[in-house]
DNA sequence: TGGAAAACATGACGGTCAGCATGTAAGTTC
DNA sequence: GAACTTACATGCTGACCGTCATGTTTTCCA
């Protein structure tokens, strides 16, 4: 028999957390915000509405958590791939590259649930716009540094649109738009992107 | 005294519908998806909940309903908009104004709760695909009429960038994103897309 | 002009939700 | 090891939801 009962008071707390915010993103993803409920969160985390009411006061505070969780794991995914891309034009496509897998995967898929819900529910908002800021300004600076030469707000409008771009291609991917047009589409936008850090590197203005 | 009370059966009932139709998009853009119930449409469209089951069997149809309901208005507006445009280089920029216009305006946030809710709703999805299609396609048929002289494939290209990248400035937008740098994004990919325009007219390869 | 039919209103029903009160077990402290 | 605190479970409650059965008004038509 090992003793594995046993586990000190934090432990405790961080695990029940960990798998309530967990089961919130699963539910997220595969249900959807609207259909997202207490109980079937605590049902997925394997624990008591007792439990999520002893962590977190209401629903939105939970969702709110959920968030910052999701994007801790998304900023350290996009932080370890980008650290490691090749400088110049081609790590211009890798990082484009990247930046889509960031933004199309079940991670993305769940801000996105709560980013619309958030749009009609100020307190989620309110919770959701710092973290989603700092997601965008650490993104940033990894990217900056990937296309050194570039001056840095030739770099910033590169990067910016790629984001915006690939939200909306992910946007499309939801809801069942072709796949192989998507791909078309970023691999454009990609020849577009190369082509312009040329320009930009070669005649700075 | 008029006799303004006289309707008959088919104006009542074009009215009615069409003030639920109304009635729920104004509740998808305001409270959201979520949030939408059939009461709150039936106070808003001051009909009582009989009238939307005499209507609609259920709320699905309701939506799929005013999904169709939306993007008409969406078509119509982008269509008028465009015929008027001028050919050439100055003409692209224009469209992708309009574009944008059409795609961050309120119908289309309430497309956008509709298409998050679809990804999790089987049927709302299999509601909304088609009339979403059929949108983008008649207003690509457009597009491709302004930008005369470039090859119907990469006038294809550019619409569909365009299309998405706006989508993913309109999502920005709703979380509260900076205005101002949607501007500099947005005039950013219009020089981009001139310069494009220019390259592909000048230069088929 | 009166009856049929369509359009709409009213009220009720089963179900689910979030939140809370209250109870119990596990860990901590002395 | 006993008092105490934290972590979690259980059961309830009032509110709201979508749907339906049934009643009332308006229009239509012969």
């Amino acid at each position: 028999m090992t003793e594995s009962t046993h586990r000190t008071q934090a432990q405790r707390r961080e695990q029940t957390r960990a798998a309530l915010l967990d089961a919130t993103i699963d539910c997220l993803v595969e249900v959807g915000y609207a259909r997202t409920s207490v109980q079937e969160i605590c049902a997925r985390a394997g624990v008591s509405k007792g439990a999520v009411q002893h962590h977190f006061t209401a629903k939105a505070e939970l969702m709110a958590a959920a968030v910052e969780h999701l994007t801790t794991k998304l900023r350290r995914r996009l932080a370890e791939s980008l650290d490691e891309l090749p400088r110049g034009g081609s790590g211009v496509a890798a990082a484009i590259d990247l930046l889509w897998a960031g933004y199309s995967g079940t991670l993305s898929t769940a801000v996105t649930e709560l980013w619309v819900a958030a749009r009609t529910d100020a307190e989620l908002r309110a919770a959701i716009r710092p973290v989603d800021r700092a997601l965008g300004r650490a993104t940033l600076e990894h990217v900056t540094q990937v296309a050194g030469e570039l001056p840095p707000e030739r770099a910033e409008m590169l990067f910016w649109l790629t984001v915006h771009l690939t939200r909306g291609l992910a946007l499309d991917a939801e809801l069942g738009g072709d796949p192989t047009r998507r791909r078309r589409l970023l691999d454009e936008w990609k020849r577009i992107a190369v082509l312009l850090y040329a320009d930009a590197t070669t005649a700075p203005s």
